[in-house]
DNA sequence: GCAAGGTC
C-alpha cells in the first residue's frame, strides 16, 4: 500500500519524515527547488492504513488562486459592479504548477492521501487544495488528515496514529473570505480609481485601492491624526514636596496628582505651608518583582524590532524568515506564547553557552538557574513560540538585520528561561497640612533576566532614606507647579501593529505588508518623531513594577491619555522612531467612508471583525458559505450603488480633487449631505 | 494597474 503525505511547507515535511521514518528516509528532488519528496516505510497502525510505503512532500502555502475570467480584465467594461456576481475561477497559480503536478503524479501511485498542513483555518483550506490536486491523479484516494500542533517526535507519532477528516466547514469559511476579498477589493478599487482618475492632477496615474485590511489600517492612522489635531491642551497645577535626608533627595508626589483649578491649588498649597511640618503616616517595605517576558510571538517580534532595533516590521520579518530558512531560528510566524511542556528547552539553552555575549548567562542557566518559561494565553495550535534552533556565531554569514534579529530572539529566549527580576519596593506617605504626599522607591536585589534582556530596564529605581512612622520633619522645599496636558503622539509602527492585532486586522504573516501597502498607495507617510515630549505609546506594558520615581513630576494624565509635560524617563528607543501621519488623500478616504454608512463604515475595523464572526459561524455550522456570501455582497453592493447614483452630481462640480473625493464619498450615505457639502464648497470658493 | 492569505 502506498500513501502520499503532504505538508504545508518543506520544513514540516522534512521534520515529519524524520520522525515517521526514524531518520531513514530517502530524499528525492522535484522540479521545484524548495520541495523534496521523502520516501520511507511506516506502519500507521491500521486506521485505516497499516504498513505502508510513504512519500512525504509539501506545498508552499496555497497552491490555488481565484481570478475573474479574462473578459473582466478591462477596468471599465464591464463596469466594476459586475464583479460582485461575475464568475470566479479557481486556478493553480503559475508558480505552483510544478508543485501541483508533483502531488498529482504521486497520487497516481497511491491509495491514500494524508494531509499534514498546519492546524488552522488557512491550513484546512490548503489541505482542500491538496486534496483536489491529488484527486486529479487518482479520484479514488482515501483522504485523511493529521492533527498536530508542534513537531515534537512523540506528538507527531501520536498524530500519525490518530488521523482525522478534513473539516469542510473550515474550508468553506476560508473560501468565503477569499471570494469576498476578491470581489469587493477589485470592484471598489476599480470604482475609486476610475472615477478619481478623470479628475486629473496627481490622481491621474494613481491606483486608489480598497481592501478589507488596508483600509482599517489606514483608519487607525487617521483616527489618531485627528485626536492629535483636535487636542486642546489644558493647564493644570500641582504641589511638589522635596526633602533631603541622609544625603538622599526625596521627591514626594501629591496624592491628588493635579487639579485643573488654580485657585483651589493655591488654597491647598498655602495650608501646607502654614502647617510647617509634615508627618510620616505610612512606611512600607515589601518585596517586588519585574516579570520576565513571555515567549516570543510574531507580533511581539515586530513591535520590539520597530522599537529597539531600528527596523520596520517588514524588515524584521524578512530577516526572521531568512534566519528560519537557514535553520537558525524556529518558524517566525506564530501566535503562540507558551512552550509545549514536552519541549527540551535546556538543550536549546545549552547551544548558546559558547557565545561570548550571552554564553555565560546561558551557562548559568544550565548550572541550575533554568526556570520554565511563563505561559501566555495564546496558542495557534500550529507553531511554538519563536526560539533559536542552532547557534550562530558572530562570524556567521548573516546580514546586519539578521544579526540583530538573531540576537534578539536568543536574548528573549534566554530571558524566558531565566528568573524574574527581584527587588524591594518602599512606599512612604506623609501628611502635610491637610494634604497627602507619596514617595516610592525600588531597590533591585537580583537582576536575573535583565542581565541578558538588554531591551528592558528597571529604571527609576531610587533608594529612599529611612523614615519612621510618626516622624515629623520640615520639608526642605514645597512648591506649586504649573503644567499643560500634552497631546497624544502620532502612531508608531509598534502602536499600529498592536491595534491591528487587537482588532484582528491581518494575520501575523501579513500585518507588515498592509502597513507597507498604505505607504505605497500614499495614504500615509512616516516621519521621524520630533523631540516633542508627551505621547501615549505603551511602554507601560513593560512595567510590571509600580511606576517608580514619580515624585515631583507633572504626573500622568488621565484625561484622554494626556500627560504632563515632564514626560517620563526616556526609553532607549527615543530618536529614530518613526511615526505615521496620513496624507490628505488618506484622510479624505477615511473621512468619506466614515460618513458614508453607519452600518458599513469601511474605514473602521468593524467590518473585518464581522467577517471574522461570520467565518466562525460557518465553522460552527450556524451558517453557510452561500448565505454569508449573499449577505455580504448585498451589503457591499448597497454601498457601491449609493455612491454611483451620485456620481453625475460629483462630476458636475469642478473642484479641487480632494474636495471632489470628499464629496464623492460623503454622498454615498445620503444625497442630503451631498447638497450640504456642495453648498459649503461653493461658499468656500466664493469666499476664496 | 486591483484583495488577502499562505510560503520561498
Amino acid at each position: 500500500m502506498r500513501i502520499l503525505c503532504v505538508a504545508e511547507k518543506p520544513s514540516i515535511a522534512k521534520a515529519v519524515a524524520e520522525h515517521l521514518s526514524g531518520g531513514r528516509s530517502e530524499t528525492r528532488n522535484t522540479r521545484n527547488k524548495y520541495i523534496k519528496n521523502y520516501v520511507f516505510d511506516y506502519d500507521f497502525g491500521g486506521q485505516p492504513w497499516g504498513n505502508c510505503q510513504v512519500t512525504m512532500t509539501s506545498v508552499l502555502g496555497h497552491i490555488t488562486a481565484v481570478e475573474f475570467p479574462s473578459e473582466y480584465k478591462d477596468w471599465r467594461h464591464p463596469p466594476p459592479e459586475r464583479l460582485f456576481d461575475a464568475p470566479v475561477n479557481t486556478v493553480i497559480a503559475d508558480d505552483k504548477k510544478d508543485i501541483a503536478k508533483n502531488i498529482e503524479t504521486q497520487a497516481r501511485y497511491s491509495q491514500g492521501l494524508c494531509i499534514w498542513t498546519d492546524c488552522d483555518r488557512e491550513g484546512e483550506h490548503i489541505g482542500h487544495e491538496i486534496r483536489e490536486a491529488a484527486r486529479k491523479g487518482n479520484a479514488a484516494l482515501t483522504v485523511k488528515r493529521a492533527r498536530f500542533s508542534n513537531i515534537e517526535r512523540a506528538h507527531i507519532l501520536q498524530a500519525a496514529r490518530n488521523l482525522i477528516m478534513l473539516d469542510d466547514r473550515q474550508v468553506n469559511a476560508v473560501a468565503t473570505r477569499i471570494e469576498l476579498d476578491l470581489r469587493v477589493g477589485y470592484a471598489l478599487t476599480r470604482f475609486l480609481s476610475n472615477n478619481l482618475k478623470g479628475l486629473g492632477g496627481p490622481l491621474a496615474n494613481l491606483v486608489i485601492s480598497y481592501g478589507s485590511c488596508q483600509f482599517p489600517t489606514l483608519g487607525f492612522v487617521v483616527d489618531r491624526y485627528f485626536r492629535v489635531k483636535n487636542f486642546k491642551p489644558e493647564t493644570f497645577w500641582s504641589i511638589k514636596v522635596k526633602h533631603k535626608k541622609d544625603g538622599i533627595d526625596v521627591n514626594f508626589s501629591w496624592a491628588r496628582n493635579r487639579l485643573f483649578d488654580r485657585a483651589s491649588v493655591i488654597i491647598l498649597y498655602e495650608r501646607c505651608l502654614a502647617a510647617k511640618t509634615a508627618v510620616v503616616t505610612k512606611v512600607q517595605e515589601k518585596p517586588t518583582k519585574k516579570w520576565k517576558p513571555l515567549p516570543l510571538t510574531t507580533v511581539e517580534l515586530q513591535k520590539m524590532s520597530t522599537r529597539f532595533l531600528r527596523m520596520t516590521g517588514q524588515q524584521a520579518m524578512t530577516a526572521a524568515e531568512s534566519l528560519y530558512n537557514k535553520g537558525f531560528i524556529s518558524y517566525p510566524r506564530t501566535e503562540t506564547d507558551r512552550f509545549d511542556k514536552g519541549m527540551n528547552l535546556r538543550a536549546l539553552v545549552q547551544k548558546q553557552g559558547q557565545d561570548n555575549r550571552w554564553g555565560a548567562f546561558a551557562q548559568n542557566l544550565m548550572d541550575g538557574g533554568f526556570q520554565q518559561p511563563r505561559d501566555g494565553r495564546h496558542d495557534d495550535k500550529a507553531h511554538p513560540p519563536i526560539h533559536p534552533i542552532t547557534y550562530a556565531a558572530p562570524s556567521a554569514a548573516l546580514n546586519e538585520n539578521e544579526k540583530k534579529i538573531y540576537e534578539f530572539v536568543v536574548r528573549r529566549f534566554l530571558a524566558c528561561c531565566s528568573e524574574d527580576a527581584k527587588g524591594v519596593a518602599t512606599d512612604i506617605d506623609i501628611q502635610y497640612g491637610e494634604e497627602s504626599f507619596h514617595a516610592h522607591g525600588i531597590i533591585v536585589l537580583e537582576r536575573n533576566y535583565l542581565d541578558v534582556y538588554v531591551y528592558e530596564k528597571w529604571t527609576g529605581t531610587a533608594e529612599l532614606p529611612k523614615f519612621t512612622l510618626g516622624e515629623r520633619f520640615e520639608p526642605r522645599e514645597a512648591m506649586m507647579t504649573e503644567g499643560k496636558t500634552a497631546a497624544p503622539s502620532y502612531l508608531t509602527e509598534a502602536d499600529l501593529i498592536a491595534l491591528m492585532d487587537a482588532n484582528g486586522i491581518g494575520t501575523d504573516a501579513t500585518m507588515a505588508e498592509h502597513i507597507q501597502k498604505i505607504q505605497d498607495r500614499d495614504y500615509v507617510r512616516t516621519v521621524p518623531r520630533s523631540g516633542r515630549q508627551g505621547g501615549e505609546d505603551d511602554d507601560a506594558e513593560n512595567s510590571d513594577e509600580a511606576p517608580a520615581g514619580r515624585g515631583g513630576r507633572g504626573g500622568r494624565g488621565s484625561r484622554g491619555g494626556a500627560r504632563g509635560r515632564g514626560g517620563r524617563a526616556a526609553p532607549q528607543a527615543r530618536g529614530g522612531v518613526m511615526e505615521f501621519i496620513p496624507t490628505r488623500l488618506g484622510v479624505a478616504l477615511i473621512e468619506g467612508f466614515d460618513r458614508m454608512n453607519f452600518e458599513t463604515s469601511l474605514g473602521k475595523p468593524f467590518l473585518r471583525k464581522e467577517m471574522e464572526l461570520k467565518m466562525k459561524a460557518i465553522c460552527d455550522g450556524q451558517t453557510t458559505k452561500q448565505v454569508v456570501l449573499h449577505e455580504s455582497i448585498s451589503q457591499y453592493r448597497r454601498v457601491y450603488n449609493q455612491s454611483q447614483e451620485n456620481l453625475h452630481v460629483l462630476k458636475a462640480v469642478r473642484a479641487h480633487f480632494y474636495h471632489d473625493l470628499l464629496l464623492l464619498l460623503y454622498n454615498i450615505r445620503e444625497t442630503d449631505f451631498l447638497f450640504k457639502a456642495c453648498r459649503q464648497y461653493i461658499f468656500d470658493n466664493a469666499a476664496g
